[in-house]
RNA sequence: GGGGCCGUAGCUCAACGGUUAGAGCAGCAGACUCAUAAUCUGUUGGUUCCGGGUUCGAAUCCCGGCGGCCCUACCA
């Protein structure tokens, strides 16, 4: 066992918290699993690492919850723990501790840090107006609100943001009610404490900008986005009732769910230590541990602003790298209940192993945070053919011919090839090291691809019929089984179950530190009888999986794809312009002296459409029935139109430098009624009105001649 | 509109600025029968999105287009 020249590092690891709202998916399991295989990983290279977790409990969510169960948060809480600690061990995510943000531990850390906080001045207090639902005596959160859309009248609606798309403050709701009780919402002020975030400025810019914290567009991100201007506060607290901690120096109220959550990795932390007899300052307060935060795209913010900014306040270890990932697609959609494709983790188990997802999400994870897809097909294909087929069959293919006599004494003469898969140990370890499993994957596969030709080149099933070949037999097993424990140690951070049996098979465990021991073949030990390692996925377990996940009433109350946003609704009517130019158009020499001017302007540059394309929109003429100013927009006008009956569309238009909304009330234009609908920051435009032009001064309105009728197509 | 990422074989992806751009899968033609219809050999397939530029040399660097995805939004 040659040990590593490196020397050993403490590294504490952390996935984001799962909410104890809701059970495991496989868009979780990117996360955990990804961060697992990193934690084995460094486990596997022989430094002191351990993987953190909790449940995040806090939060009006909870609290509602427990309160229409009828049952108190710690038992919800509880019983959610229990589900997620089942799910994870099911796939093998073996957390060094996995506790939860309503621990004492968590509590101390809460009121310590704050104190540090307050210390340092970066606590103030300000009004903040919430509705109120004054029979369940409690401040409603907005999906605990509904009521009348203030934009476009549609009732029924939470207190964020309508059907339509457009969204408000709960305050500015018409007829509120609260879901919880139908009692009419009041408004009411109440205090807040609130962090001033901008005192940390420099140092946030300076901690996300240098060093090796951040990947490169992450920290482009925070650039862009929120170091450029001064950083809001950010308001940590929340009145009672609420499910959380209780802020020691402002009775009555508690500390936001965002505020306490990361603590709970250190809370966590607290409780290994604990257990384990160890310093929490050693892991938490000395430089020379590692902290390794592994989180999805969504939480950025909190992880990279407030969180190193509380423990820079507080004085503990920022952390060394925060490692971001994208979501999951299936099919190359977003989850979708309705399709199937929101599965379970526990779902999952019931029809597939846990090791094909844990090696199909290795295959697929870089080191940058784009999103993975799920491929049903690939899947299937790439473990059967690179587990089953390439891995476990060189085991399956060679060991009973050695299972009498074992492993040769001394390690054969093999061309190189062990020599080869040890000399690429260091790139390997190099690539789980940067995240980059996919690389790693690639190159581990190679090796199997050189293993099974020298198999096939030595056909020990031809060497078997021959009793004096005997120790030729046993040379060449010698050798496949050793190429196969090699590849199954570079992979156990992803199939620890591979790792595990193939230890059995050889009698030789592979366990934290025996990285190195892909460098030195094994010789002279006894096999065992081989038995099965994997089994072949079947695309049928994969469909049924996804028929499973399937809601039970499925008459599938098909979700509402959101319209690929693409350019604003102003640059599309410019866009639009030649072609219906075109398509009016004639070609004839005119007589009416007509100027290039506008040809120049917007030239002729579109490729020609099919009749199949232009069918494809749908123009009608529309009655404008409505228009209005939108408050605080200087281009747009938003109008609702009427195709007769009961159709309307609602379509914000970049018209407002010419048109006055009175202008436009009552008179007949041309709308196309199909374009996707599209959310804007003051709501969702579900069509576009014809206008000739390009912008600015230039822009005129297409009405129809007189007689046409709201409802009718332009053909 | 602004910002970011990306564009290489039918598909998924490789390729420190340096041979003739490579693998796997799929396809085609064979071989083998130890193994879970596994494996092996051979083979088809490319204007590296387009156009310029820098360079002895560009898939790679720079500029400009086009296309895709993501974020953000009449606030960068």
């Amino acid at each position: 066992m040659t040990e590593s020249s490196t020397a050993k590092r403490q590294i504490l690891v952390t996935a984001a918290l799962p909410y104890a709202n809701g059970h495991i998916h496989i868009g979780h399991l990117v996360e955990y699993i990804q961060t697992d295989i990193w934690v084995r990983f460094q486990k596997l290279r022989g430094h002191r690492c351990i993987y953190i977790c909790a449940d995040d409990t806090h939060g009006t969510a909870i609290m509602i919850r427990a309160r229409q169960e009828g049952r108190s948060e710690e038992e919800l809480i509880a019983d959610m723990q229990q589900a997620h600690v089942r799910d994870f061990a099911g796939f093998d995510i073996q957390f060094d501790n996995y506790g939860s943000t309503n621990s004492p531990e968590s509590r101390a850390l809460c009121e310590e840090i704050w104190a540090k906080i307050r210390a340092a001045g970066l606590v103030k207090e300000k009004d903040v107006e919430q509705l109120y639902d004054p029979v369940a005596q409690t401040f409603l959160a907005d999906r605990f609100v509904k009521g009348t859309c203030p934009y476009c009248g549609l009732t029924n609606q939470y207190g964020d943001s309508c059907d339509n798309g457009h969204t408000y403050r709960p305050t500015e709701l018409k007829d509120p009610v609260s879901t919880l009780s139908g009692a009419t919402p009041e408004v009411r002020s109440a205090k807040h404490l609130f962090i001033e975030l901008e005192q940390l400025h420099d140092f946030l810019e300076e901690w996300t900008q240098s060093g090796d914290h951040l990947q490169p567009e992450i920290a482009n991100y925070l650039k862009g986005h929120f170091l450029h201007e001064p950083l809001r506060d950010w308001d940590v607290s929340r009145p009672a009732p609420y499910f959380g901690f209780e802020i020691p120096d402002f009775p009555g109220n508690y500390w936001y769910v965002w505020y306490d959550a990361p603590i709970g990795y250190m809370g966590s932390t607290k409780q290994w230590c604990d257990r384990h007899g160890e310093n929490f300052d050693d892991w938490w307060r000395n430089p020379k541990t590692e902290i390794h935060h592994f989180i999805g795209k969504d939480i950025t913010y909190f992880h990279t602003l407030f969180w190193p900014g509380m423990l820079k306040v507080a004085g503990f270890n920022l952390p060394t790298k925060v490692h971001i990932h994208g979501f999951l697609t299936v099919g190359g959609e977003k989850m979708s209940k309705s399709k199937g494709t929101f599965i379970l983790a526990s779902t999952y188990l019931k029809h597939l192993d846990p090791s094909y997802l844990r090696y199909y999400f290795a295959t697929k994870l870089g080191p940058r945070l784009d999103d993975l897809d799920l491929e049903p097909e690939e899947f299937v294909t790439k473990v059967n053919t690179d587990l089953v087929g390439k891995v476990v069959n060189l085991a399956s293919r060679t060991a009973k011919f050695v299972e009498s006599t074992g492993l040769s004494a001394s390690y054969p003469d093999d061309g190189g090839l062990f020599a080869y898969g040890a000399s690429l140990g260091e790139e390997i370890a190099e690539a789980y090291e940067a995240c980059d499993y996919n690389k790693a994957m690639r190159l581990v596969i190679e090796l199997a691809d050189r293993a099974n030709p020298y198999v096939e080149s030595k056909a020990p099933w031809v060497l078997k019929k021959d009793p004096s070949k005997a120790a030729e037999l046993q040379d060449v097993c010698t050798v496949a089984l050793n190429l196969f424990r090699q590849i199954a140690i570079y992979l156990a951070p992803v199939l620890p179950r591979l790792a595990q049996q193939t230890g059995e098979l050889l009698n030789d465990p592979i366990g934290p530190g025996d990285w190195y021991k892909a460098y030195t073949p094994l010789v002279g030990t006894p096999v065992n009888k081989f038995q099965h390692m994997m089994k072949r996925a079947e695309i049928g377990q994969v469909l049924a999986m996804i028929e499973d996940s399937k809601p039970a009433d499925a008459a599938a109350p098909q979700t509402t794809e959101k319209a690929a946003k693409t350019m604003s609704e102003e640059n599309q009517a410019e866009n639009t312009a030649p072609e219906a130019a075109q398509a009016a158009g004639g070609v004839e020499p005119s007589p009416y002296n007509d100027g290039p001017e506008a040809l120049e302007k917007e030239p002729l540059v579109a490729e020609h459409c099919t009749i199949d394309d232009f069918l494809k929109i749908d123009m009608r003429v529309a009655r404008v029935i409505a228009a209005a100013h939108v408050e605080g927009a200087d281009k747009l006008l938003q109008l609702t139109l009427s195709l007769g009956g009961n159709e309307r569309r609602n379509v914000f238009a970049g018209i407002k430098s010419v048109y006055k909304p009175e202008d436009l009330i009552g008179q007949l234009v041309i709308c196309c009624a199909n374009l996707a609908p599209r959310k804007m920051r003051f709501g969702v435009s579900e069509g576009m009105v014809l206008a000739a032009g390009a912008g600015g001064q230039d822009i005129f309105i297409l009405r129809p001649d007189s007689g046409a009728k709201p409802g009718m197509r332009v053909h």
